[in-house]
DNA sequence: GTTTTTGTTGATTGACCAATCAATAACCCA
DNA sequence: TGGGTTATTGATTGGTCAATCAACAAAAAC
């Protein structure tokens, strides 16, 4: 049965298995054997791979922020004015990849594992910082010294929202949320011009 | 030893513990044992008391909730204008007494025990539509319709700036969040008064 | 063709913990 | 003063689970 080269696959099985599985349990309280099973191989190989419990969900984080570093990126590419650049970093946050309950759902943890786990709260820093030095970039063209209070600004509306999302029923209103935060770009801009 | 009338004591001194331990683990993993024992009891009586582990995390929500309205209403009773009313909801928010490093972790947990929890997410709702209502109508007199959108914004704003403070390493930044708000509160009001 | 590496699992270990129980003691009222 | 109520705890129970181990199998290497 064991074939060669199996290792990336059921990595990758396993990881997905962990998000899936902190989305539908809304916590960190998933044993092993739970996403062993869902990723279909047994607990004992999740350990063989990962280590520890872990080290599994640092990966799942890790993992979450890449493909979120990635919607971004490639948002970003298609953006060739300021406006647009900023409008991508939060178009990106909503987009169908990320915004999903069960990502939602594990952000959530994620940002809870931070409390306790440095590495997990290394990786948060990062993406908080990354967040925040894209809509600054985007907007210092344009508005000058106020571009860092307004990225920053951006940046807690974006976790709001999905703090909020975290709470809501059904799938969650990217088109809400998208809509505020634009609402709130706008005026911003209308105001650094109108200075 | 046994004196009489201890109920009240020891259920606030739980709650305060629970709080407190939830605060220093950064997570749900705290042990009833652990709680009590910084309440000064053996783990049966907190049993005795509140029944199991999660009547006690709901009854320690509750009274974080509590407190926060309380806050709120106390800012709002000393509020005259609907600018003020909107600044009150704000700086509540950010009071000493609910923006605490152990009071901003037990939040971030309680959205986390709110995925499981029915009674946890009810509270939870209540809270988020308390917010946006008290914001709402602060503003309706002076932005009419548009005060429904800006209260949400207002309140995306609110809920991230407790996300990042989740992160942060030391004591919150109160200030810098007060501020990053009333910037946006002014910005919107400006602008509704040009139109 | 045998040895090493990689893949895989059932079973076990060791620890932890929520909840319950039995027992003790003080207080209050009739 | 003695039975009901309230306060309190040490010990136990029953269950869960991360991590490890021993063992087996297939592929690769030599």
């Amino acid at each position: 049965m064991p074939k060669i080269g199996m290792e990336p696959i059921r990595r990758a099985s396993l990881i997905d298995a962990t998000i899936a599985e902190i989305g539908n349990a809304g916590n960190l309280e998933v044993t092993v054997s739970q996403i062993a099973r869902r990723a279909g191989m047994s607990s004992a190989l999740a350990h063989h791979y990962f280590g520890s419990k872990e080290a599994m969900f640092v990966s799942a984080m890790r993992h979450v922020l890449t493909v979120y570093g990635a919607g971004v990126r490639g948002a970003l590419s298609a953006a060739e004015t300021p406006r647009d650049r900023a409008r991508a970093v939060i178009r990106a946050s909503f987009s169908g990849v990320n915004f999903r309950r069960e990502v939602i759902a594990a952000w959530l943890n994620f940002y809870v594992l931070a409390q306790s786990l440095p590495e997990a709260r290394r990786l948060l820093r990062v993406y908080q910082h990354r967040t925040v030095s894209n809509l600054t970039h985007a907007l210092r063209p344009i508005m000058g010294p106020q571009a860092r209070e307004v990225a920053h600004s951006i940046a807690a509306m974006i976790d709001g929202a999905y703090l909020h999302a975290a709470l809501g029923g059904d799938e969650p209103d990217a088109k809400a949320a998208t809509r505020r935060i634009e609402a709130y770009l706008a005026l911003a801009l209308s105001q650094a011009h109108a200075r």
